[in-house]
DNA sequence: TTGAAAGCGATACCAC
DNA sequence: GTGGTATCGCTTTCAA
């Protein structure tokens, strides 16, 4: 490898054109130590950073600080809708205060997200977005804890102090329970997430606990975990429990990807939604209202998700701030997958 | 501001470990120089390093070399589904070669779109991959040139010499229309793409040659053009059409997004799909098999797409390599959205 | 085969 | 208020 190509233009070309030192070129061009520079001085330097195009060098401004003004962010999956206006959200957020997403996605594999977390750790990035922390002991979250490097989590929650936005999910599983009882389901299964997920086991606490408030029996064998949140996924646990639990008149998923592979399980069993049966989702991913039939679920706030953790993230690398979590409120989106159970099977009826 | 903290572990603290000096270390550690590095203080450095979790800093890294590992992504919108799939491949082929993929979204802007390119360069991006460019004259990829940035355009042409990774949109649109016209479809109707969008231009052209080639008329007021590619502008162009358009049996999209606003016009035009008339789209997103009806659309493979253009990519940046346009093929995908039109409306029908 | 030293570009101290 | 200088961590040329 041979040295490399000079820069184009750097603090020192702009200190020269303005007759001035480097040092005091740099003064002037940070908001924060202009007011340490001679007005005209300052004048002049910005005028010839601004004619000359000036960019300050990244690698050099890091190097020397510490600090990158890269965000980096963890996602099990890109492909998964639902991330795309969290995402969006959060890099806008960021961009703001002058900050770029890194996104990388270590799919399901939690050793991965770790290896990731050094790799992005040794591009110096500020901070860490985490969707893919699972509910204990999670090595993404106990690596940045390591490098002493600002953490927030989305969508999930990874236990005690642990800064996090999640959406109410107890609440959200609760939203659906009472609209499926409403319509007069009381045979109601659950396709639960994956068990060390936070949302898998919140959304199955939600479920039985609504059910429990109504008075809804939930016997043994009538909740499935699905392995991942994925449509594949969810049709297998959904076929599950099509066979297992006679009388079923609704399935509450514990995402919307499951309930779309509970379609296809409905769809192979013969069974017309909502007509035979109920099914409702949880996260109103883009696209769900376009399905047929159209999706009930839950609407978690995406947008809003994405900001408060990116803020929550800019807060604590600026002030070190503690930061706990934040707790949005889900709303329960009506569409055309939930309905009246078939007239007889509403409550305790025959098979 | 205060000097920060010392890097923990940093290739001095490396080479003390071994026992040598940090140039030897330096070459010990990058398997081009190894070969300079006696075997058994090469061990122990590899060793040493192993130990510690040492990685090299990339700002450093990057300020000596000039080179970053970070590539750059510039998207219309990531909210569109369709970049999903094809980010994810182009990120996985990057990652083969230990480079990153940082994504930016400027949306519609040409200008923002060139300042993002300034903003990527000072962070010292090895090439980037444009999704966003538009056919003549695009201040992004005219940055890209002025500062001798490797650029690879995806599922975009930027004209001739610019290397691309696109689909045969011209045979794409041919698919589409002449599965229609098979179906006994003559009335047909193009809600186009945006005109400065090669995607734009090439479907539309690629719409009226097969139309020609059929022998199929297309008078005056039978293409329109959405003003971006979204539901709403799909919705708007399209309802345009049906009020303009006598007879027509079938709208053929430029894009999928495009086709979802079409169903939202025919839907509110009272038009049962397929039975009223057919709507096809183009690129097959994710889930466009799940909307009701399923879409026909055309299949451009994505994963593929952007596995082609990060190679394509990483060879310029190796190897400065000129690299011409790669056309992949498309396909079509038969769904429900497709099928014969009313009986009597085939041909040259009355209003 | 290895050590020494320069330098990528910016910033934060310390003098003046 | 400004200039000088050391330094962040690494690679690479030059000398030995």
């Amino acid at each position: 490898m041979t040295t490399p190509t000079p820069r184009s233009v750097n603090l020192r070309r702009v200190a020269d054109e303005a007759g001035v030192h480097p040092s005091t070129a740099s003064r002037a061009l940070n908001p924060a130590t202009r007011h340490l520079v001679a007005a005209p001085a300052a004048g002049r330097v910005q005028e010839a950073a601004a004619r000359l195009g000036y960019r300050p060098d990244a690698a050099a401004m890091s190097l020397r600080t510490g600090r990158s003004r890269l965000v980096g962010a963890l996602v099990p999956g890109i492909a998964n809708p639902v991330f795309a206006p969290i995402l969006a959200a959060a890099a806008a957020a960021l961009a703001e205060d002058g900050h770029a997403l890194l996104v990388a996605d270590p799919g399901d594999d939690p050793e991965r997200a770790a290896e990731f977390v050094a790799e992005l750790a040794a591009r110096r990035v500020d901070g860490l977005l985490l969707a893919t922390v699972s509910l204990r002991d999670d090595p993404a979250l106990a690596a940045c804890l390591a490098r002493g490097l600002p953490a927030v989590l989305i969508n999930r929650s990874g236990g005690e102090g642990v800064p996090a936005v999640v959406s109410d999910d107890r609440a959200g599983m609760a939203l659906a329970v009472r609209h499926l009882a409403a319509l007069g389901h009381r045979r109601i299964a659950h396709v639960g997430g994956p068990a060390p997920l936070s949302t898998g086991l919140q959304r199955r606490e939600g479920f039985e606990e609504a059910m429990a408030a109504l008075g809804l029996p939930v016997p043994p064998g009538w909740v499935e975990a699905a392995t991942a949140y994925g449509r594949a996924e969810g049709e297998a646990a959904a076929s599950l429990l099509l066979a297992r639990c006679p009388g079923v008149t609704a399935l509450a998923c514990a995402n919307d990807l499951l309930a779309l592979g509970a379609y296809d399980a409905c769809r192979r069993a013969g069974l017309r939604i909502p007509a035979a049966i109920s099914v409702t989702g949880h996260n109103d991913m883009p696209l769900v209202d376009m399905i047929e039939p159209p999706l009930t679920t839950v609407r978690i706030p995406h947008e809003e998700m994405g900001r408060r953790a990116a803020r929550l993230l800019l807060d604590r690398i600026h002030q070190g701030a503690p930061a706990g979590a934040v707790v949005l409120a889900p709303t329960l989106v009506e569409r055309g997958s939930s309905g009246p159970p078939r007239a007889g099977e509403g409550d305790a009826g025959s098979l």
